[in-house]
DNA sequence: AAGTTATTGCAAATGAGACTCATTTGTTTT
DNA sequence: AAAACAAATGAGTCTCATTTGCAATAACTT
């Protein structure tokens, strides 16, 4: 399973960073795996206080989130009304996001064209990419239905 | 000058709004257009303090922020470790964002291909768009020449 | 196993932004 | 132009997400 395989590079990643194996840690991966893709802390929060087992404080939660960024397993995808969302990665290919601004659907879409522009562009700056992040807000299909059924 | 244009447009948005025609809301929109183009609501509130006459309170600059930005005169650009930096647009064509993460340099570009393949993945999933934003961060050239420097 | 160092949990601190409410100001009516 | 009404303002308070300090604990080192 790849999930293992992620868990064994993130342990690497920690050692070459002179940080400690700690259980919570590898939980915290756990819970992350097997709930959504797309999760806000508050989520992680509450799914970790729904499990029995003690897991973690929400202070480890904020502190796990931050190194597995740096370790690069999620990303933040979404940042809107000051909250932020966040996406497992675990191999994934890139992708980037509609967002509906009525239900909070989240659609993830790829278009390699507008990766290779960004390249493009970047090089035209000499701007060395480090990532990026590209939202598209506005109202899904469904949401459009249901407000032109209300005429 | 453009400046009074825009003034007299968000004149009438008010009106129609039912919204009152004060001197703050104007005073605001002239220190924003004196000042820079990117900025935060705290530079802003910093700006008006430095200057003599009182222009408006904290609570009235984070309320006027909202107004201009429904109206559409400023937006969104930048959301990064919970900052958010706003851009003076006064007729600016669309443009998207290079951030440096080690010096906060902002450059914008255009390249009207990326707003293309956009309309395009709108379509493909029958999402109607209202806003986008798109941010690429990294590290500018300047940055990595004084990286390079220093080996 | 003892010693060192990072991590954890808790509580308290922070910071952006929204909210409350008494007072003021802009607008409309008479 | 004064009165009447509604919206805007300022100052402070409140909320909520996130960060931090610290004492206790767990993970590595030798």
């Amino acid at each position: 399973m790849q999930l293992e395989t992620l868990k064994n590079q993130f342990e690497s990643y920690l050692k070459q960073k002179g940080c400690k194996i700690t259980k919570s840690r590898f939980d915290i991966i756990d819970i992350i795996a097997r709930y959504s893709s797309h999760f806000e802390i508050e989520d992680l929060v509450n799914w970790i206080t729904q499990e029995d087992k003690k897991i973690a404080s929400r202070s480890t939660v904020y502190r796990t989130v931050k190194l597995l960024q740096e370790f690069g397993a999620i990303r933040e995808v979404i940042k809107l009304n000051n909250r932020t969302i966040y996406e497992f990665i675990a191999g994934k290919p890139h992708h980037e996001h509609l967002v509906c601004i009525e239900c909070g659907k989240i659609i993830e879409f790829n278009k390699e064209k507008i990766e290779e522009l960004q390249e493009e562009v970047c090089k035209e700056y000499n701007f060395s990419p480090v990532n990026h992040r590209l939202e598209i807000f506005g109202i899904c299909s469904d949401c459009r239905s249901k407000r032109d059924e209300n005429r």
